[in-house]
DNA sequence: CTTAGGG
DNA sequence: CCCTAAG
């Protein structure tokens, strides 16, 4: 039989000593998965220090903003600035640890992420080498206070990243030169490569003897990029992330370093991936939500948490099943736009005052750019009991909107405005939230509602909503908390950055986005919708019962992106929804192709968790399926295919397994062991 | 839950 | 991609 040379060879290595063992496999792969498991679990705890990070991070992207949009304009940009934002957060951390490490007492959570953050914030500042320096010092003795998690988790942070940083560069580079395709011939192997650096399943699974007996000579490499890859993809990684990320309120709300609370029980086991991928999603809504839910004195809380736990549970497919059903990006406001003061003076208080204003201005209509302060004030004016009220921005009740991540910035913004004028085409009503209640009686004066007093600034909020549907029933106080996703900024970021190259990766697990790469970091994009979703997703259903269930909309055709306004009906039907269309990319049919040739085509779900475990949008049926269109692909003429172009030299050695395996299959049915087949062929 | 196939 | 029968 004739292979392409790599086929053949690997092929011919897989038939030998490889074969025998294969079968085998499925069983290493359980086994592997729950070695996944725990690391994932232990890796849990970073999680909250990179959620920390990411907060910093995201402050940073926030502050940004505007250059960022500018950025996503230039598609090429992106990267470039986050990488830099990405930088100064790093000098923060160090600074920051220095900070914390001389205080010794971590305790003070509270204080870490402000600290942070203001820094961040207000970056103008030089970093001094000096303290940087020091910081690295102390490194090791960062790690051992233990006291604060969130000191340590910082330290831990700070670790991986100050030293990666530098590399980070490098590394980037590598990779990036590996990405480009160069010669036909070296491809695949590159694309190996890639793979293999990027694919946490190999990291934490792959039995080195089978490894090591593959003949390629990929292998080798293996081990030392794992090990690269394993330390700093947190940089790139969290450079993306960060935008989406939340931040340090994020973190105390969830009790990763909140002092007190029964959420904090909750919480903690969600420390996990999954939790964190929620976190990420909620971030900026979160963040903004949470003290007004706080303030009404919300369940919601705990239901955000109980989600990602609940989530936890599944196991990966099941959880794609879940997520699925709906790879929405969903761009929710909180109803309740206009927070009152008070909410706000809380936030600061947990030191978050800049970021949760930015975020706040952010999701709103950008009314007030430029004011950090609080969305509206009073000016009180003693004088005749007029009370002066001055909005500053709206926030707009839930939108809905599904966009493909191939969409540019450009229409997601008009994506986003036409759910905006949607919704206000229905017509908006404005509800007055006093001291965290409604105020539902319009006949009430001002005075009699209590508002008009000097208080009032602190305990006056306003919001919009949707003028028809709502029904009175519903009850303010829960609905929206569990839909605080937002956008995260970064996604456009990621999508326009490098291409799909390594398109598998998307960072589900503590461990997986370790190993992640500055390009799977890219990729990431595309995953995290499939994250998003998810969150979305099951708000809906816990919070079924609240007013504005999101309604899965049918997702127009992804040009266009979908919006809706998720307050219409109360019933979440992502049942039916059809998963978005994913079209692969070359970098993926690489990896399928890859595994498969390894694998062998009756294996989709070893073939997933090899080459696809990070891709949470693409289930083995999936990989099935693209491998049958592949195979039919490269059976037909060049003219008659569609799509993004595969390189024949994929499709070539896609006949070839394909050919080969089945050849494999039609022997073993005969029941010739596999051996006698290695033989033959070698 | 996975596979294997048809739709 | 979806849906399903089978295992």
């Amino acid at each position: 039989m004739v292979f392409p040379k790599r086929s053949s060879s690997e092929m011919e290595s897989c038939a030998g000593s490889q074969v025998a063992e294969m079968p085998h496999f499925p069983k290493s792969a359980r086994g592997k998965r729950s070695v996944r498991k725990k690391e994932a679990q232990s890796q849990g705890q970073m999680m909250c220090a990179f959620d920390l990070l990411a907060t910093v991070a995201g402050k940073l992207l926030d502050e940004g903003e505007s250059s960022l949009g500018n950025m996503s304009a230039g598609a090429a940009g992106c990267p470039k600035g986050v990488r830099v934002k990405q930088e100064q957060c790093d000098e923060e951390v160090k600074h920051f640890k220095n900070e914390v490490t001389d205080q010794d007492s971590c305790n003070e959570s509270a204080i870490l992420p402000h600290i942070a953050i203001q820094r961040v914030v207000s970056h103008a500042r030089n970093e001094d080498p000096k303290a940087k320096s020091e910081a690295q010092d102390k490194e090791s003795s960062m790690i051992s206070c233990t006291k604060a998690e969130l000191g340590c988790n910082f330290g831990a942070i700070a670790d991986r990243w100050s030293p990666e940083s530098v590399e980070s560069g490098a590394f980037t580079g590598d990779a990036a030169a590996s990405m480009m395709p160069p010669a036909t011939t070296g491809f695949h192997k590159i694309a190996s490569d890639m793979y293999n650096l990027l694919d946490p399943m190999d990291v934490d699974a792959k039995p080195p003897p089978l490894v090591s007996s593959d003949s390629t000579g990929e292998m080798p490499l293996y081990g030392d990029k794992i090990h690269r890859s394993i330390s700093f993809p947190r940089g790139p990684k969290g450079a993306m992330g960060f935008a989406v990320d939340r931040d340090d309120d994020d973190d105390k709300s969830s009790g990763c370093t909140h002092p007190s609370t029964a959420t904090n029980t909750g919480f903690r086991p969600n420390c996990t991936a999954e939790h964190s991928r929620v976190k990420k999603l909620l971030a900026c809504k979160y963040r903004k939500v949470a003290p007004a839910r706080m303030h009404r004195g919300d369940h919601s809380y705990s239901d955000v948490d109980r989600k990602p736990s609940f989530r936890n549970k599944k196991m990966h497919y099941t959880r794609q099943r879940t997520q699925r059903s709906t790879f929405k990006r969903r761009k929710m406001f909180d109803r309740h736009s206009v927070m009152a003061s008070e909410e706000f003076g809380r936030a600061s208080g947990k030191g978050n005052t800049k970021a949760t204003a930015r975020c706040f201005h952010a999701a709103s209509f950008e009314a007030n750019k430029g004011t950090n302060s609080m969305p509206f004030q009073k000016s009180c004016e003693s004088n005749d009991s007029h009370v002066k009220l001055r909005i500053k921005s709206f926030k707009v009740p839930e939108l809905l909107i599904e966009i493909p991540e191939t969409a540019t910035v450009g229409s997601l913004k008009k994506t986003v405005l036409e759910a905006v004028n949607a919704i206000l085409g229905g017509g908006l009503r404005v509800g007055v939230l006093h001291h965290g209640k409604k105020v539902r009686d319009d006949s009430k004066t001002l005075m009699q509602a209590g508002i008009g007093h000097d208080d009032m600034l602190d305990n006056l909020g306003f919001s919009l909503e949707p003028n028809c549907a709502q029904n009175p029933s519903q009850v303010p106080a829960h609905e929206d908390a569990s839909f605080l996703e937002t956008i995260d900024t970064t996604e456009p970021l990621a999508r326009i950055a490098p291409a799909d190259s390594s398109s598998k990766h998307g960072e589900v697990d503590a461990s997986q986005e370790l190993a992640l790469t500055p390009f799977a970091a890219t990729y990431q994009g595309s995953d995290h919708d499939s994250v998003h979703s998810p969150v979305g997703i099951s708000s809906p259903d816990k919070v079924s019962t609240s007013s504005r269930a999101i309604v899965p909309v049918p997702p127009a055709d992804s040009n266009a992106g979908a919006v809706v306004p998720a307050n219409k009906s109360k019933r979440s039907p992502e049942q039916g929804q059809r998963r978005i269309r994913r079209p692969f990319s070359v970098a993926e049919v690489e990896a399928l192709v890859l595994a498969v040739e390894k694998l062998g085509t009756g294996r989709w779900r070893d073939v997933k968790l090899r080459a696809f475990d990070n891709a949470k949008h693409r289930t083995y049926v999936d990989l099935k399926d693209k491998w049958k269109t592949l195979v039919h692909t490269a059976s037909i003429s060049p003219q008659q295919r569609r799509g993004e172009p595969v390189p024949q030299e994929l499709l070539d050695r896609v006949l070839a397994a394909q050919a080969y395996w089945s050849q494999q299959q039609a022997k073993l049915q005969p029941k010739t062991p596999p051996l006698a087949e290695a033989r033959l062929l070698t």
